[in-house]
DNA sequence: GCGCCAGTTTGCGCCAGCGCAAATCGCCTG
DNA sequence: CAGGCGATTTGCGCTGGCGCAAACTGGCGC
């Protein structure tokens, strides 16, 4: 049974292609679903595949040697991920696990070079979003290089809800199960840390939070909170 | 005066490339000097030019909005650098700095897609140093979220060697000025905390350093150190 | 050859945030 | 609806490393 164009055509990634093209390109894809929690690739192991998420939210973690784990970043729909091979990688450098059930297109890496030089929109986009998420990540090195951890949760949760976030009458709150400490795994600090951070940001009304929710009441507050040392 | 292609045969990036490509590729290059501290292109300027760095040691900085500067990377002879516009990125992310007097290849953004897709090989090598340095960048951050200070600076001196190691009677320099300063801000710390580290390994006879200047004289005791926490 | 200055060293006091431990709380399961 | 487990909260003590300040030094320019 073919995939139907229709699930690519609003993404930003196919944009100013036609429904021949989609079809061509959706004719070497398939579409998986991941349960929450499950692995859809593996640090270390060897790139096979890339992918776009058309449904859930990812986690993309990377461990160290000793064990201890760091959230490179969260993937949303409509995202392209997995490119390892575009970028010369023969392994992927982290892990990425289904944050909640998923549906993910995947195609081999072996029709890359050819889906890239028919449709340089495609090739661009994706490099486009390499290009952000390289950026992203200086921005992550220089929070942790000269930011207390108070501003980088703030910063943290900031990004989540803009990403992320889903109007409730509270508040915006972040679309998926979020724990201490996978705060705590972005930020390079402690579960006890946050959880003293969020406790005492709750009781000034900046937020409301739960088990693995997160709802921000008070957006500007908490901006105050990222930038300066006060709010 | 065009300019020879043996300048550029012996790079890694331009591989598998004949005589009349190189300088197919050179027609559209200059070749500028630029002086010791001097800037090839600032942080938030619009991205006109890429370059390849043809002799000397380029620093790469990121400032924050309130003034605190961070090194993103060293640039070392041979790489390409300044590719903002290659990743969809209108601006360049950073400053790049001379660290000594350099001489650069500069082209003006224009000719990338006419060049990349004329020489595929080219704009395979150039992706693969960008998807590198996303990797190295993600290092990064798992180094600044989990390890000691200690550590991070044994590690970054390790690289700076790996990287421009010279060696010398002593033992293996690196092969430009570099502050204390300098490292400090590649390692998000101070450059008092970084004083104090390098005397005390000094002490110990695992390095010697002076003004702007470090070398490695036990590097099998500083591999220890940025593991582990004895040495 | 001398003076100046950027770069470096070092002492001291302090505190943000970690590590450990224990209590509590929601949610899911049977 | 009771039990159990994973998530969260909170107290306490300690310390790595920062901030400040002052002294020192190697090299460059005059």
């Amino acid at each position: 049974m073919p995939l139907d164009r229709s699930i690519i055509a609003r993404l930003s990634l196919f944009e100013g292609l036609g429904p021949a093209e989609l079809d061509s390109i959706l004719r070497d894809a398939r579409s998986v679903r991941f349960a929450k929690e499950t692995a859809i690739f593996e640090q270390e192991a060897e790139a096979r595949s890339f992918y776009v998420l058309l449904a859930g939210h990812i986690r993309v973690v990377r461990t160290t040697p000793d064990g201890r784990q760091v959230i490179a970043r969260y993937i949303s729909e409509g995202e392209i991920f997995g490119v390892a091979a575009a970028l010369g990688r023969l392994t992927y450098p982290a892990t990425a696990i289904a944050a909640v059930d998923c549906v993910v297109l995947v195609w081999p890496n072996a029709v890359w070079p050819d889906l890239s030089s028919r449709f340089p929109v495609l090739a661009a986009g994706t490099f486009k979003t390499v290009g952000a998420r390289l950026q992203d990540t200086q921005a992550r090195v220089m929070e942790l290089a000269t930011e207390q951890v108070e501003q980088r949760v703030a910063s943290a949760l900031l990004r989540l809800v803009k990403q992320t976030g889903r109007k409730t009458d509270a508040g915006i709150e972040i679309d998926f199960p979020i724990s201490r400490q996978d705060i705590a795994e972005m930020t390079g600090t402690t579960l006890h840390t946050v959880s003293r951070l969020l406790s005492a940001w709750e009781e000034r009304g900046i937020i409301v939070s739960g088990r693995q929710r997160v709802t921000i009441t008070d957006a500007h507050r908490l901006v105050m909170l990222a930038e300066h040392r006060d709010g």
